[in-house]
DNA sequence: CTAATATACTTAACACTGTTAAGGAGATTC
DNA sequence: GAATCTCCTTAACAGTGTTAAGTATATTAG
């Protein structure tokens, strides 16, 4: 009786195209610039249909912004579970980190530059196996590891790893928004805000 | 024949109003959340009114956000201006700044948050008297101020700026989008980012 | 094999949005 | 007194996210 499953497949297979299409037109246009109806027109549906499988457009960011989490995890673990100087590992994890975001900068505005709608946040943010906290924790973990080879004086990993990913974001968002300031050269001010932080945290004496 | 003048005046007076209102509402709700049509029911004219002064909504919110960008101009002058250790004034800066942000958080997301709507940019950012780049500019006599000093052995005073605004920016923005992460404590996180930028940024090779 | 039900989707509509075109009172000028 | 100009309004357009109601089709029950 595998009519059921074939159901369930097919349920599947078009939230995913729903999702797809939302994606690519979200990364190509942005968050804001795109319809529901546009979405609906390019999987060919009513744009009702999509509210059968979504609550609402915040509700199929939110995915999106999810898959686009679990495509930065992998990559940072990639990188942070290689061997060698721990510190040299969280310097290339935050590279890492701002050439992600520039690569997807849709995403990237929609998952960290948005304000987050009510009753939104406590749920999907602060449950610990969430994408985004789970990247959070690799970056923690790797702070944890210079620590503990001694290449870090500073007491407290939570506050050294909040004090880098603000840094590292702050690059990261204000290359996105701001195209056209004229910086110095945009690889060499991510590499010296990396650098900064690294060398402020590891030497700091906060 | 003061008739012209007192038209005059009274043009600039409802303009006044109109942008006042804007303002206001736009920092109690946000940009996205406040209509044309809110804003002239709340000046009492009707919504077509408003585009005789202001081409569009994005201008209204440029308009919005120069006299924001000039309240923190002064801010950071009065603190640059005084006298004492050129770094110790740079700490006090670049706390001023994020707390600046953090008490205007509508009007910092409109600032440097969003999306610059296109061919917008060149003509109003780059033109060296504008606010915005005029409160960059403290930054950059500040950290001169430092190097010429001998706090600061850096050589590039640009790189210097621009990677101090990226850490301040960080900062602000991710206090301002995500206040329900679980900050070690939002105080100590600004502290802890501004002394850890100073540190990288005096005591750095780059 | 027919009748009832459940599934998956669509059409039509609501209440909004930013914005523009056309028109209308009232003061100013000739 | 007639024409013009200024400042503002009404009405409308084309779009938005979203919901309520309706319609085929497939599944199940009698």
């Amino acid at each position: 009786m595998g009519v059921k499953e074939r159901k369930l497949r097919q349920k599947r297979l078009l939230r995913q195209e729903i999702l797809d299409a939302a994606s690519e037109l979200f990364v190509k246009e942005g968050y804001e610039n795109v319809s529901m109806r546009r979405i609906a027109d390019k999987i060919e549906y009513s744009p009702t249909t999509i509210y059968l499988y979504f609550k609402d457009k915040a509700e199929l960011l939110e995915q999106v912004c999810y898959e686009m989490f679990s495509r930065l995890s992998q990559h940072l673990r990639a990188i942070l579970e290689q061997p060698g100087d721990p510190l040299e590992r969280l310097r290339r994890g935050l590279i890492a980190y701002v050439h992600f975001g520039l690569d997807n900068p849709h995403h990237y505005r929609a998952a960290f530059m948005m304000p987050i709608p009510d009753g939104f946040e406590k749920e999907k943010y602060i449950q610990p196996d969430s994408p985004g906290l789970q990247a959070f924790d690799f970056l923690r973990r790797c702070v944890f590891d210079c620590i503990s080879a001694g290449k870090m004086h500073c007491q407290d990993p939570e506050l050294a790893s909040q004090t880098l990913w603000c840094g590292v974001h702050g690059v990261t968002s204000l290359l996105i928004t701001r195209t056209m300031f004229p910086w110095v050269d945009r690889e060499q001010v991510i590499e010296s805000v990396v650098d900064t932080i690294i060398t402020g945290v590891s030497r700091g004496t906060a």
